[in-house]
DNA sequence: AGTCATATCT
DNA sequence: TAGATATGAC
C-alpha cells in the first residue's frame, strides 16, 4: 500500500513482487477486494497465481490506471497573514482548565450546565462559548460511557466469559513497554489483535497478536486465506511483544474521567514505527460498530477511515464492559519473532464462504451483536460471485 | 443558545 | 493513529 499513484516511483520490479498494490488511501471497492481476498475458498477454485492474478489486475487498475482527480487545493498562498485578527488559539485542556470546567459543571448542576452558563462560571479569560460546548460534548460522551459499563452486562462480557473462564484472568496488564502481562488462559484464536506500546496510561487492555507487515504481504503473495492462516497462529507468543488475544473488552483509566472502556481491535499488518508498513483492520469501535480502515493516509487523500457500515443492536447499551483490575504473571519481553508461515493449514474455514464467516465474525462478537448491513454483504457476495470465489 | 456530527489538528 | 478540539448545520 502506497500514496504513490505513479507507477514509475515504484521500484523495478514492483510488478514480479507485488500481488495486491494499494493505493492510499483506501478506496471502498479496494477494501471490498482485500475482504474477498480473505474469503477465498481453497477447495476447488482457480489457483493461487491465477486468483493473486486476477486480483491484481483488479485493483492494480484501479489503483495506477485512473488518478483521481489531482488535489490542486494547496496552492493558496494567499497573505496569510492578513486576516489573522482574530486568530483564535486552540483552547489546551489542561488539568487546571478541567477541573475549573468540572467544578463549574458542579456548581450549576448537571441540569443547568450549559455552555454559556459554564464560561461564566469558569471565568477564564478568552475563553469561548463554543470551546466549552465543544469540551462539554466531550466530557458528556465520556461520562456516558463510563456509566453506561458494568461488568459483565455486556454480550461481549457474557460471551466471553462463557467460552473463556474466569474474566478475572482474561486481559492483560501493560505496565510498560518493557514488559506484557498475559494471562495463562486460552484465548480464541479467530482474530487477533495488535499490540501497541504507545498507550502508557493503561491499567489493562486487550492485547493480541498481530500480523505484521511482511507476513500480510507474504499472505497476498501466496493467495493464502487469510482467516486460515490468523488461526494458524499460536495463542500466545511468549518473549515477544505480541501475544494472543480474542475479543476481549477491557478498560483503562483516564485521567479525568476515570475509569473508561478500551475495545479490541482486529488488526492485520502494521507498526507505526515502519514507514513501509500499513495496518488495515477491523476496528470493534466502542459505539459497537465495526470499522475498517488503515493508517498513513495524508489529510488531503480522500479520507483516513473507510467506515464500513456495520452496527450492534443495543450498541449504546451493551458494548461497554469494566473489568476488575488484576495483575497476571509476567513474560519477559524478547526481540519480537514472527510466527511461522504455514502454507497450508487443515481447517474447518476451507468449506466456508464469505457469508460463513460473516457468522463467524457475528459469533464471536457476541450471539446476534453484530451483523452486516444488507447492502454491503450483497456488495461483498455479488464481487465475490463475479470474481468466482464463491458459489 | 444548545446539540450534534464531523472536520481538523496534534 | 487515536484523541482533542474546532466548526458549521440544525
Amino acid at each position: 500500500m502506497s500514496h504513490n499513484e505513479n507507477a514509475k516511483l515504484l521500484p523495478a520490479d514492483f510488478a514480479s513482487r507485488v500481488i495486491l498494490y494499494f493505493l492510499k488511501s483506501m478506496s471502498v471497492s479496494s477494501f471490498e477486494t482485500l475482504w474477498q481476498h480473505a474469503c477465498v475458498k481453497e477447495k476447488g477454485k482457480a489457483t493461487n497465481a491465477e486468483r493473486a492474478s486476477m486480483l491484481y489486475e483488479n485493483v492494480i487498475e484501479e489503483s495506477l490506471g485512473n488518478t483521481p482527480e489531482q488535489t490542486e487545493v494547496t496552492a493558496d498562498d494567499d497573505s496569510p497573514q492578513k486576516n489573522k485578527k482574530k486568530n483564535k488559539k486552540r483552547v489546551v485542556w489542561d488539568e487546571k482548565m478541567k477541573r475549573k470546567f468540572l467544578e463549574a459543571i458542579e456548581l450549576l448542576g448537571s441540569d443547568q450546565a450549559f455552555p454559556k452558563k459554564i464560561v461564566e462560571v469558569m471565568n477564564v479569560p478568552g475563553l469561548t462559548r463554543e470551546s466549552v460546548a465543544s469540551h462539554l460534548q466531550k466530557h458528556r460522551i465520556t461520562m456516558k460511557r463510563a456509566q453506561g459499563a458494568s461488568f459483565p452486562s455486556s454480550q461481549f462480557a457474557l460471551n466471553f466469559n462463557s467460552s473463556q473462564g474466569n474474566p478475572e484472568t482474561n486481559f492483560y496488564q501493560l505496565g510498560s513497554s518493557s514488559s506484557i502481562s498475559v494471562p495463562s488462559s486460552n484465548f480464541s484464536p479467530l482474530f487477533h489483535t495488535e499490540a501497541s506500546t504507545s498507550r502508557s496510561n493503561l491499567i489493562h487492555e486487550p492485547y493480541g497478536l498481530g500480523v505484521s507487515s511482511p507476513d500480510a504481504i507474504a499472505i497476498a503473495q501466496t493467495s493464502i486465506n487469510l482467516l486460515d492462516y490468523v488461526t494458524s497462529l499460536p495463542t500466545s507468543q511468549p518473549g515477544s511483544a505480541q501475544v494472543a488475544s480474542g475479543l476481549v473488552p477491557g478498560s483503562r483509566v483516564n485521567q479525568t474521567y476515570g475509569i473508561e472502556t478500551i475495545l479490541p481491535r482486529i488488526d492485520i499488518g502494521g507498526s507505526s514505527s515502519n514507514p513501509n508498513s500499513t495496518y488495515v483492520g477491523f476496528r470493534l469501535a466502542a459505539n459497537g460498530k465495526v470499522e475498517s480502515g488503515q493508517t498513513g493516509v495524508s489529510s488531503n487523500d480522500e479520507k483516513k477511515t473507510v467506515v464500513v457500515n456495520l452496527s450492534a443492536e443495543g450498541a449504546e447499551n451493551e458494548s461497554l464492559v469494566q473489568y476488575p483490575s488484576t495483575s497476571v504473571g509476567q513474560v519477559a519481553q524478547q526481540p519480537p519473532s514472527l510466527p511461522p508461515m504455514v502454507p497450508s493449514i487443515p481447517h474447518d474455514f476451507e468449506s466456508l464462504g464469505a457469508d460463513v464467516e460473516i457468522d463467524a465474525l457475528m459469533n464471536m462478537a457476541g450471539s446476534g451483536g453484530i451483523f452486516w448491513e444488507d447492502d454491503f454483504d450483497d456488495t461483498i457476495f455479488h464481487n465475490s460471485l463475479d470474481l468466482g470465489f464463491v458459489e
